[in-house]
DNA sequence: AGCACGCCGACT
DNA sequence: GTCGGCGTGCTC
C-alpha cells in the first residue's frame, strides 16, 4: 500500500482533460488536455482559455473534469486558467442544461445569455512591426508595402483595421506571409474586460500623526497658502470620519489639483488605492416599521401554510391591494433563514419605481441587475451574487440566470407579462417557468404575483398545482375606477368625434386638467402615422426588406421599420404614380400628441414610449416629469400600463381598443384584458373614484364587458373553455418552427418538407406550414409550423427527440441547404 | 460564430 | 488567366 503523499504525487501527475462550454452556438462538446501544471487549477464552473479552430481563443467554462482521453482524435491543450473559484456552480450548469434541452438551443446558447460580456472575455488579434531594418522591403507588393507602412505609423493593428485599410476581407494569407518572411509578429491577445473600480484615498503621513507634528507642518507650509488650506482642510475632514478623496480635499479647500500633488510629493499624504463598488451606498434609513392591513394578514398566512406543502404559490392581488409589502415580508423572512431571494420584474421600465421602494427597506444588501447597466456593473453583481454579499436581487428576465448560492424565495411579480419570455436569440427561455424550475434546484419557494394572472398560472392554481392567494380589497379603501365605452361609430354619426377623440374623452380631460388631476392616454403604437398610403394609385410605402408598411416618426422625420429598423427618408410625393395626394392612414402616439396639442394649446402633455425614453434614464426621466406634474396628459403606449402609481392620475383613455382584441393570436383576449385591466388600475389610487374611457369599434366585444365588470373570473372562464376545445395552453403545449431563407419559394418548399418530416412521426400533432403575418424580415421570408402536444399520452422529451431526429434529417437533403430553422418552445 | 476551402463569374 | 464572390463544413 502506498502512503498518502505518494498516491497524491501519482494523482498530480495524472493526465486530466476538461470537456468545456464555449460561449458559441454550437452542438458538439469539446474536450482539452490539461497541462500538468495546471492540474490543481482546472475545477468545475472555471474559466480557461483554449484555441479553438485555427486562431481563436475563447474563454470557456469547464463543464466537466475527467481522466479519460478523447479517443477519436488528440485533444490541444488549455492555454490558462483564469478563475481560482469557478464563476459558476453546478447549480447553474445543471440549470443551464435544463434551459438547453427544454428550450432546444446550445449550452453555449445559454452561457452566452448568462454570463455579462465582461466575463466573456474576447480575443483580439493583433499584429506588430518585427522591427528588423535590415529586412528589404523592395520585393514587396503593393497591399504588403500599405500594410507595413500602417504599422509604422499605428505601431500595432488589429486584423479589423487591416481588413479596413486593404478594403478587402481575406488578409489572411496576406499576413501570413509576411509573418513567415519576418516582417511582422503576430500576438494572440486575451484581454480581461472586467475592471474592479479603483479610488484613490488619503491618509496624512504618520509624521504628523501627533497635534504637535501637524502644528509643525502647518507653520512649515506658511509660504505655502493654497497647500495649507488643503491641509487644514483635510483635518477638518478627518474629523468627519470616513475616507476622503482628492475630490474632498479639493471641494472642502478649494485649492487645485496641483496643491494636493504638491503635498503627495512632499510626503505630507500618503495615498492608497483601493476597490470600490461601482453602486453607491444607500444612506436612506430603512423603514422597517408597517403593519399589515387584516387582508394582508391573512393572505401572508395563508402563503406561509401552502409554502409548508406547495412550492409555488400564486398572490392574485387587485392593483393597489399592497402587494409590495406582503414581499417585503417574505423577503424578510428568507433573509432571516441567510437564504437568497430574486425578486423578478418583467421590464426595466418597472425597475425604478419598485426598486427604489425596496431599496429603502433592504438598502445595500440588495442588487439590481438588467440589461440597461453596462458590464463591470453586471460582472459586479455577478461576483457579489456569487460570494453571497448580495442577498436580494431585483432583476429582470437574465437575472435567473445569476450564480445564486443559496436561494430561498423566488418573486415572480406581474408574472403574466410577456416580457419575461425572450423571443431572440436563443435561449428562448420564459425567466418565470425557468424560475420554478431553478427553485426547485435550490429547494426555494416561488410566489407568483399579479393583478390578472396568466391563464396557465391561474390554471394551474385552481387544479390545486400552485397555492392561490387573493387580495380583493385594495388598500385604504380605494374604490375601483369606473369604466365607460365609447361607441366611436355611433359618436362620429352623431357628429361627437374631433379626429380620433370623442367629445366625451375631450371633456374629461378638460375637467380632469381643470381640477389639477393628470390623465394618461393609451395608444399601443408608437410612431406617428403607421402607414402612408397614396390617394390616387392605393401605393403604399413600405420597407425594402420586411413585408410591413414603413412607420412616418415626426421626431425624426423619417419613415421608420418597426422589424428591422430600416428608415429613409419620407415623400411628398408618390414613388408609382407622382401623385401628390398622400393620405395618413392611423395614428401612433406622436400623431395623438400633435392633434391633441392643437386641440387643447394650453395642455402640457409628455409622451411615454419607446422613442421618447432611450438610453439608460430616458425611462425615468419621462416617469419623473410626470410624477413631479410638469405634464397634465401622458401619452404612451403599453409602457403606461407597468405597474406605476402616480397620485394625481384620475382620467384614464384608451385611444382605440379594438387592435389589441383583434389580434389574431390565441391570447389576444387575454392580453387585452390584463393590458386594458392594468391601465385602468392607474387611475384613481387616493380618495376619489377614478375613471376610464374606452373608445372601440366594439362596445359589446365580451372582453370589455369583462374589463368593465373587473371580473377576471368570466374572462378566465371563457378562455379555459376556449383553449380546450382549440388545443391550446395550458392543455397543449405548443412548439414553433419558424423556416427561413432569402428565396420565397425555397423558403415554402422547404418548410413543406420539414412539415411532412415531423408528420412522419408526430402526424396530426403538425400544423402548416403557413405565411405568418409578416412573411418577410430583413430580407428572410419566413413560414411557420406549428406544433401542438397533448400533456397526456406522449412525453415531451420524446417528442423534442423526434424533433431533433427531423431536423437532421432535414439538414441531411441538400435542397434545404441555407434554410434556417428557428425552434421556440412554448412561444408565447 | 469565424474562417478556410472550393467552386463559379468579371476583370487586370 | 486571376481576383474575389459566396456556399459549405469544421472547430477538441
Amino acid at each position: 500500500m502506498s502512503s498518502p503523499q505518494l498516491f497524491e504525487s501519482a494523482a498530480a501527475r495524472q493526465t486530466l482533460f476538461v470537456e468545456v462550454v464555449l460561449p458559441l452556438s454550437i452542438a458538439k462538446s469539446y474536450t482539452y488536455r490539461v497541462p500538468e501544471a495546471l492540474n490543481e487549477k482546472v475545477k468545475l464552473g472555471v474559466r480557461v482559455i483554449v484555441q479553438f479552430g485555427k486562431n481563436r481563443i475563447y474563454a470557456a467554462i469547464v463543464e466537466r473534469v475527467t481522466e479519460e482521453a478523447p479517443l477519436r482524435y488528440e485533444a490541444k491543450y488549455i492555454l490558462d486558467v483564469v478563475d481560482e473559484q469557478g464563476i459558476v456552480g453546478v447549480q447553474q450548469l445543471d440549470f443551464w442544461h435544463w434551459i438547453a434541452d427544454y428550450y432546444m438551443c446550445h449550452l453555449g446558447d445559454v452561457m452566452q445569455a448568462a454570463l455579462p460580456a465582461a466575463l466573456k472575455m474576447a480575443s483580439e488579434t493583433k499584429i506588430r512591426s518585427a522591427d528588423q531594418e535590415d529586412l528589404d522591403r523592395s520585393g514587396l507588393n503593393d497591399k504588403a508595402f500599405l500594410v507595413m507602412d500602417a504599422l509604422d505609423v499605428a505601431g500595432e493593428l488589429r486584423i479589423s483595421d487591416v481588413i479596413k485599410i486593404l478594403g478587402q476581407k481575406t488578409v489572411f494569407p496576406l499576413l501570413k506571409s509576411l509573418f513567415d518572411k519576418g516582417f511582422i509578429l503576430i500576438s494572440e491577445e486575451i484581454k480581461q474586460k472586467y475592471k474592479p473600480k479603483v479610488k484613490t484615498f488619503f491618509t496624512l503621513s504618520s509624521l504628523y500623526s501627533d497635534s504637535e507634528g501637524k502644528r509643525l507642518l502647518l507653520d512649515s507650509l506658511n509660504r505655502a497658502p493654497t497647500q495649507q488650506d488643503a491641509v487644514l482642510a483635510f483635518m477638518q475632514l478627518q474629523k468627519q470620519g470616513g475616507e476622503i478623496t482628492r475630490q474632498d480635499i479639493m471641494e472642502a479647500s478649494g485649492c487645485g489639483s496641483s496643491a494636493i500633488t504638491a503635498l503627495i510629493d512632499k510626503g505630507v499624504f500618503d495615498v492608497k488605492e483601493k476597490v470600490v463598488s461601482r453602486f453607491q451606498g444607500t444612506d436612506i434609513v430603512l423603514q422597517k416599521d408597517f403593519t399589515f392591513s387584516t387582508p394582508q394578514q391573512q393572505a401572508y398566512d395563508q402563503i406561509n401554510e401552502f409554502f409548508e406543502e406547495k412550492d409555488v404559490v400564486l398572490l392574485h392581488g387587485v392593483t393597489a391591494s399592497g402587494k409590495t409589502q406582503l414581499y417585503v415580508r417574505l423577503i424578510e423572512k428568507a433573509l432571516a433563514q441567510g437564504q437568497q431571494v430574486l425578486f423578478l420584474l418583467p421590464e426595466i421600465a418597472l425597475t425604478a419605481q419598485i426598486t427604489e421602494r425596496l431599496k429603502l427597506y433592504f438598502g445595500d444588501q440588495l442588487g439590481v441587475y438588467h440589461s440597461k447597466f453596462n458590464d463591470n456593473e453586471r460582472a459586479e453583481v455577478w461576483y457579489k451574487v456569487l460570494n453571497g454579499e448580495l442577498k436580494i436581487i431585483v432583476g429582470a428576465r437574465s437575472a435567473v440566470l445569476l450564480p445564486f448560492q443559496n436561494l430561498g424565495l423566488i418573486v415572480v411579480d406581474e408574472e403574466h407579462e410577456s416580457s419575461y419570455k425572450q423571443f431572440e436569440p436563443a435561449p428562448r427561455y420564459h425567466a418565470r417557468d425557468a424560475a420554478i424550475y431553478l427553485a426547485n434546484s435550490y429547494d426555494a419557494k416561488v410566489l407568483l404575483g399579479s393583478a390578472t394572472p396568466s391563464v396557465e398560472s391561474f390554471y394551474n392554481a385552481k387544479a390545486g398545482k400552485y397555492g392561490l392567494v387573493t387580495l380583493s380589497e385594495r388598500f385604504g379603501e380605494v374604490q375601483l375606477p369606473a369604466i365607460e365605452i365609447i361607441h366611436v361609430t355611433e359618436e362620429g354619426k352623431k357628429d361627437q368625434m374631433v379626429n380620433y377623440f370623442s367629445k366625451t374623452l375631450l371633456k374629461g380631460i378638460e375637467d380632469a386638467v381643470a381640477q389639477k388631476e393628470q390623465v394618461i392616454l393609451f395608444q399601443n403604437r408608437r410612431g406617428h402615422t403607421p402607414f402612408l398610403q397614396c390617394k390616387t394609385c392605393g401605393y403604399v410605402a413600405k420597407c425594402v426588406q420586411c413585408d410591413v408598411s414603413l412607420t412616418y416618426h415626426k421626431s425624426s422625420n423619417l419613415l421608420h421599420c418597426h422589424y428591422c429598423g430600416f428608415s429613409e427618408d419620407t415623400m411628398q410625393v408618390c414613388p408609382a404614380c407622382g401623385s401628390t395626394h398622400l393620405e395618413n392612414k392611423g395614428y401612433g402616439t406622436e400623431r395623438i400628441e400633435e392633434e391633441l396639442e392643437l386641440l387643447m394649446p394650453d395642455l402640457r402633455i409628455g409622451r411615454l414610449d419607446l422613442d421618447s425614453t432611450r438610453g439608460k434614464h430616458g425611462f425615468d426621466k419621462v416617469i419623473t416629469a410626470f410624477d413631479d406634474h410638469e405634464f397634465d396628459v401622458l401619452i404612451g403606449t403599453q409602457m403606461v400600463a407597468k405597474g406605476l402609481d402616480f397620485g394625481r392620475v384620475n382620467l384614464i383613455g384608451i385611444i382605440n381598443a379594438d387592435a389589441m382584441i383583434n389580434f389574431p393570436d390565441f391570447r389576444s383576449y387575454e392580453r387585452a384584458y390584463s393590458l386594458f385591466s392594468q391601465v385602468a388600475g392607474r387611475s384613481g389610487r387616493r380618495q376619489t373614484q377614478g375613471r376610464v374611457i374606452i373608445q372601440t369599434y366594439s362596445p359589446n366585444h365580451r372582453v370589455l364587458e369583462q374589463v368593465v365588470q373587473h371580473d377576471y373570473l368570466a374572462m378566465f372562464t371563457n378562455e379555459i373553455t376556449e383553449r380546450k376545445s382549440y388545443h391550446y395552453p395550458p392543455f397543449y403545449r405548443l412548439i414553433r418552427l419558424d423556416v427561413k431563407h432569402t428565396d420565397q419559394d425555397k423558403c415554402l418548399d422547404s418548410a413543406n418538407k420539414l412539415a411532412n418530416l415531423l408528420r412522419t412521426t408526430l402526424e396530426q400533432r403538425v400544423l402548416g406550414p403557413e405565411q405568418p403575418l409578416v412573411a418577410r424580415i430583413r430580407n428572410y421570408y419566413i413560414q411557420t409550423i406549428t406544433l401542438k402536444v397533448e400533456r397526456t399520452g406522449i412525453s415531451i422529451v420524446k417528442v423534442k427527440e423526434l424533433i431533433r431526429q427531423a431536423l437532421l434529417h432535414f439538414e441531411l437533403d441538400k435542397k434545404n441547404s441555407g434554410v434556417r430553422v428557428v425552434v421556440d418552445v412554448d412561444p408565447y
